[in-house]
DNA sequence: AAAGCCGATTGACCCAGATCAATTTTGACG
DNA sequence: CGTCAAAATTGATCTGGGTCAATCGGCTTT
């Protein structure tokens, strides 16, 4: 990890133009609340690998995640990682019951993120009802994804979770960028292995025996589904 | 699983008796609110090995439970099974984005359940934010939960993962009765299993071998902890 | 109390994926 | 370019936990 190069920009910015405003929490905002709701918030830049919370830490702010992929990990005291998910534009990330993060979070590449701090954010929610509810969404629908990744965990072989990995991360950039079969990767191998609770020999292995039955092809920075139907029989199994 | 004997009860009973009333999603409401809410629950008996809700059912109502245990899990297409969770008295059990339940629930036990309606508790909340904030902080509560599994999941063993789950599940039992080295498990071995991504097998040895060790004392129907600090170093690790 | 059943335990063996150990590839920088 | 360092791949070997196969033991039923 390099020397930080964070960058708080001047607030020259506006929640109307913003690329996330359609899906993010501040969807539920009608523009009058929005122009309000603009003071609140402030655009921060992360660089490749800066951390922009850690597990434990008190939490001072909430974060919207504007551009950019973050990992979002929990350590064990020996140093075991596991990769509780990858953060997108949209995903809004903080929220606890304890006052304390209960997870890390690194930018995975460059990353710009809308910073609240949790004070004034709490007291713009109080009275804003619908606000709530869509946070509630959210983490409920967080929740139904943690839960379907303890099935990926607790149950499913190496091939069953590198091919649902990629079948479910394509799944997760359609919403943002469109359909393609070509599915970019910018996680490194490591962070994958941590995702799918795996060694990262056996990502590399599983990548190359799916590329040599035709399945995939692997590419810089990510692979291109080949025979999507193949990776699906293989994720359903 | 015998013949259904799912009792409903008729409606003489009262919130402000409820045993779960003071954590509860209805911990949240006033007296006042309580009377109007009592007619929107029911109570409802549910026999051992019952089916509460399944999987991809629409969902109809809400459920809170009152008493006994439930196993919530997910199946793959091939049978195998993943429990997501296991749910004691206050759990409050069926937000989904989807309108679909996203896991199946089965009594474990005996168990009574407050079940409500989904679109006349939907209206409940609707202008009670306290109310919608409270089930906010349960689901909140349950995301933190479900990624401290996926680590649990992801990167421990098989010895981690027994003692961690008979340390997790005395500390949910402890605010529920008190603290006690005499652990209750009215789940199966095959639960436990299905929960930590074991065998069965593996959990009867893994069990005889703390045994061996004088770490636990195993009894019928649950555990006895003889050497707690043994068994958190083996969770810690 | 004998029979039958189902869950739990125990043992023998096996294999998917981990570990250990070289390469090879990629990318950053002078 | 050439030099390093980090990431990824590939191969050889090992092992934790799975699989298969008997028992064992506690309940229920008669």
């Amino acid at each position: 990890m390099r020397a930080s190069v964070t960058t708080i920009e001047p607030n020259g910015h506006f929640c109307s133009d913003c690329a996330v405003r359609g899906f993010a929490v501040c969807a539920s905002l009608d523009p009058e609340e929005l122009r309000e709701f603009e003071h609140l918030g402030r655009r921060v830049h992360f660089a490749a690998g800066e951390t922009v919370f850690s597990e434990e830490d008190i939490t001072t702010s909430f974060y919207n995640l504007l551009e950019g992929v973050m990992r979002l990990y929990k350590l064990l005291p020996d140093g075991r990682r596991q990769i509780v998910g990858f953060a997108l534009p949209g995903d809004f990330l903080g929220m606890n019951i304890s006052d304390r993060h209960n997870f890390s979070a690194d930018a995975i590449g460059a990353v710009t993120v809308c910073q609240f701090a949790k004070a004034p954010f709490g007291r713009f929610i109080e009275d804003r009802p619908h606000l709530l509810r869509r946070i509630n969404e959210l983490a409920i629908r967080e929740l139904g994804q943690a839960r379907d990744h303890m099935v990926l965990l607790g149950r499913r072989s190496a091939d069953e979770k590198v091919a649902t990995f990629l079948l479910g991360w394509r799944e997760r950039l359609f919403s943002l960028k469109g359909s393609s079969n070509t599915v970019p990767l910018p996680m490194s191998r490591q962070d994958i292995a941590d995702y799918l609770g795996l060694t990262i020999e056996t990502v590399s292995r599983t990548f190359t025996k799916l590329e040599r039955h035709g399945a995939i092809e692997i590419l810089h920075g990510g692979i291109s589904l080949r025979d999507p139907a193949r990776v699906e029989a293989l994720a359903a199994a």
